[in-house]
DNA sequence: TATATTTATTTTCAGTTCAAATATTATTAT
DNA sequence: ATAATAATATTTGAACTGAAAATAAATATA
């Protein structure tokens, strides 16, 4: 039995209101591109890319981690933040050091010019949804994390730990 | 002036539903991640990436089109398609001819292995979406789809010309 | 006609992403 | 104590991403 583009025939015949699914889709993904289009932004800017801002300022704010905790706080793979760290690293403005007794561990932490430069740092793309949301009442937010939520229930990823959230 | 991390400190200390908002961002994050989590499942089991099955699907429902306009429908650069192209040609389902009397233009068709494996294709992630918003009543999908707008306001990408959308 | 500009595609580049395989160090079981 | 197992970080590999530069072809202008 094939599974075929069933599907494709439904969003092209089905329900009244298919266009307007169509276009929550498409919104999505340009929630999506809007975050890649404004890191390319700040690496041009700024010499830092979106990510690398993400855990420079998760940095800023918790003090220093192992890269495994990183990862859960931004949202990303392990591998990936490992990559991020060398570059930021690169940078000067994060540091690498064993201080832990479980000598896996590396400590992640801001150097000088790293704890300045978050200091000075352009906004990461998150503030401007911060600074939209935040001149709505707690009603409209509410409605909007709603939403949200429901969407990542049809994507079945509504059962991740949310990490760094607390 | 510095602009700092004064937004580090809104969010930490800033009106009450804060943490609500927080919230918000990181199920955007989470919308983002399912995609290139699903995108890397569809890669194991059936050798094809998110990308390029919302490419093929496009080529299917609305015909031969040449990289430019793939990339208006698809939502993704002009150069990123080359790739996708290269590669699903690669697997034989596509082909590139040059039929327009404009020899600038490379039209892109689906082969007929190309429209089999689209007529078996697994669904896209945005399948998962749309069955999920198909089951919600009209005012439902308006509500979110009014919430999903506010969003893209907030990040000024809201003039985007919505390509593939009509 | 020759030159300049515009348009479509590709190449190059640097970064991100995740999974799987690989150390390295810790912990647990025998 | 030794061997098996688990946890932490890294490497490797393949794909995606967009910007900018490079091509190639068409069109406008002088």
């Amino acid at each position: 039995m094939s599974q075929g583009l069933k599907y494709a025939n439904n969003v092209n015949s089905s329900g009244m209101h298919a266009e307007c699914i169509r276009n929550i889709i498409y919104t999505i993904r340009r929630l999506m591109q809007a975050d890649e289009l404004y890191s390319k932004e700040l690496s041009k800017s700024y010499n830092i890319s979106s990510t690398q801002l993400n855990c420079l300022v998760a940095l800023y704010e918790k003090g220093p981690m192992p890269i495994s905790r990183i990862a859960e706080v931004i949202l990303v793979n392990a591998s990936t933040v490992t990559g991020i760290i060398d570059r930021l690293e690169g940078k000067g403005v994060v540091k690498r050091s064993r201080i832990s007794e479980d000598r896996r561990i590396i400590m992640i932490e801001l150097t000088e010019k790293g704890r300045a430069l978050a200091e000075d740092a352009p906004p990461p793309i998150q503030h401007k949804i911060f600074e939209g949301l935040n001149r709505l009442t707690e009603e409209e937010v509410d409605e909007i994390a709603e939403v949200l939520i429901r969407l990542t229930h049809m994507l079945d990823v509504q059962d991740i730990d949310p990490g760094g959230i607390t």
